[in-house]
DNA sequence: ATTATAGTTGAGCGAGTGCTCAATTGTCAA
DNA sequence: TTGACAATTGAGCACTCGCTCAACTATAAT
């Protein structure tokens, strides 16, 4: 790559390091893939009913009581989980019972909740 | 809690389910911050940046000149990651280099790549 | 068949986000 | 001191996102 066809308005400091972590670095596609389903989790809404999922199967009805929202509101989340394939349903009669359809979900969002409760005991402690 | 102090237009179905997990909710800040974490790595640029000093810790022109942006982009991104407490950085005369605060961010990223991979791969074993 | 309820869906609006551009700060060298 | 460059910052703009509202589908009960 010339130096003309580098957006960046800067002298490259490090040209090889810069190379050698280009090369390992993965599919552009992977890591976008990554970022959109770390922005499924990146809202409150979607936070609380994939924790209350966690908890236990719910109906949408369920979950907008619990949540104080509306089925509505609700319902468009759930698409979105859906769409991500975050959450599996089940119909029964007129009601629809969702859960969560995998267990990874359940690990990272353990570990994300682990490293804000240890972040934020830090700051309290002024570490 | 009354009927009329709802917003959900709905019958409870579930009453004391909804009535047990509202219990065990966790608070309503926690899972605030947690979204707010998830949102900081849902985005493709930063989830780049975090890769790429999971591998080495780079100045804000190495990652310009690797992601192909501008310095004023990364270093927008940088703030955010900064604010977040992801990275942390150090001088050396006019350059900032820049690298992870946390491990846990390391572990949490490694179960996100796992499960999309693992997803991508599900789907195309039609399973 | 009619009515009622659970849920979905699309349009639209206000708030938030990521980038660009220009101005600015801080540090080094001539 | 002046000029050059790394990096930061704020304003502005286009785009995205989450909610509301209204219309719709589907299932069940009368």
């Amino acid at each position: 790559m010339k130096k003309e066809d580098v957006l960046c308005d800067c002298d490259v400091i490090h040209a090889d390091l810069v190379e050698s972590v280009k090369k390992k670095m993965p599919d552009e596609n992977e890591l976008y893939d990554l970022a959109d389903f770390f922005k499924v989790l990146g809202d409150s809404t979607r936070a609380k009913i994939i924790w209350a999922l966690d908890e236990s199967e719910m109906c949408v009805c369920d979950l907008a009581v619990l949540l104080n929202m509306t089925k509505s509101a609700i319902s468009h989340q759930l698409g979105s989980l859906r769409q991500a394939d975050l959450v599996k349903y089940r119909k029964e009669g007129k009601v629809v019972f969702y859960s969560l359809a995998d267990d990874h979900v359940e690990a990272i969002f353990e570990k994300g909740l682990e490293h804000i409760r240890e972040n934020k005991s830090d700051k309290e402690n002024h570490i």
